[in-house]
DNA sequence: AGTACCACCTGACGGC
DNA sequence: TGCCGTCAGGTGGTAC
């Protein structure tokens, strides 16, 4: 599922494909995902632009066109990205695609179609509106603590919560709790100060990690939980096994024998 | 502030 | 074989 890393592994590749190239054609193929604005808008807004940067925020992407607005994307569960030839047919499932000068067209995808496409006039501002917490991946560690200060319930759900901060979905939240040794439903007005600085670390740890490997599921190490996502599975760190519950309203995997 | 629930949406999968 | 319920999970809304 599309979490900071996959959006960020997205941000590189369109950095990588799709920069100071004019748009010459922008279809809309799935207007249910567009929110707040029309196709019309959004095709005089970026036709005959080139994208000059991108940028990231938890999970949401943006592209920016000099002296335009900022088009803006978010994968929902099953939201991608990708670059093919004009000449072939778009991949299943494209909601939005971008037809390059350098001969590519760029193609959102969405299956589920939870997502959205928009438009911003500024991607910080839009950031506020939207009223996200700081990016999971440069948090410094003093707005770690303001994220947890005065914080109650299950840390997994403070995790997850994009307005404390933002970019961990369900499997980053646990896999960041798996690394830090630390039960996801332990009370966050609970943890020491040790137990914080794990947790911090451990999160930046496991997202630089993930995007280093570009979240490619054969490069993943095997000696974390994604591998292992179900219960009775055996532990890849103890001789535990993997339990499952609900916490949060999702569901939660962890070691109930390395994780307190 | 937190939790619980529902809705959105499609595809995979298990049970019968 | 095929129908049906359930699950997956990010977000957004509402009620409590």
């Amino acid at each position: 599922m599309p979490e900071l890393p996959d959006v960020e592994v997205f941000r590189q590749y369109v950095d990588a494909t799709s920069l100071h190239q004019r748009v010459d054609h922008l279809h809309v193929r799935d207007e249910a995902l567009l929110r707040d604005v029309s196709r019309q808008k959004l095709v005089s807004a970026v036709v005959g632009t080139e994208f000059e940067r991108t940028a990231r925020h938890g999970k949401f992407l943006g592209l920016h066109s000099t002296g335009g607005p900022w088009l803006l994307l978010h994968f929902g569960m099953t939201g991608g990205i990708r670059a093919h030839g004009q000449d072939k047919p778009a991949p299943p499932h494209t909601a939005l695609a971008l037809d390059l000068a350098n001969g590519l067209r760029l193609a959102y995808t969405n299956t589920r179609r939870l997502g959205m496409i928009g438009l911003a006039d500024d991607f910080q501002n839009f950031v506020g509106d939207q009223e996200l917490g700081p990016d999971a991946l440069d948090l410094q560690r003093h707005a770690w603590v303001n994220v947890l200060s005065g914080r109650r319930g299950a840390i997994k759900s403070l995790l997850m919560n994009q307005e404390a901060i933002a970019g961990l979905g369900n499997e980053y939240a646990d896999e960041a709790l798996f690394h830090a040794r630390m039960r996801p439903d332990r009370p966050v007005d609970d943890l020491s100060d040790d137990e914080v600085v794990t947790l911090h670390r451990q999160i930046q740890r496991v997202l630089k990690l993930a995007i280093e490997r570009r979240v490619d599921p054969e490069r993943m190490p095997a000696s974390w939980l994604r591998q292992a996502r179900e219960p009775g599975a055996p532990c890849p760190r103890c001789d535990g096994h993997i339990t499952k519950a609900e916490i949060g309203g999702r569901s939660t995997y962890w070691c109930p024998e390395c994780q307190s």
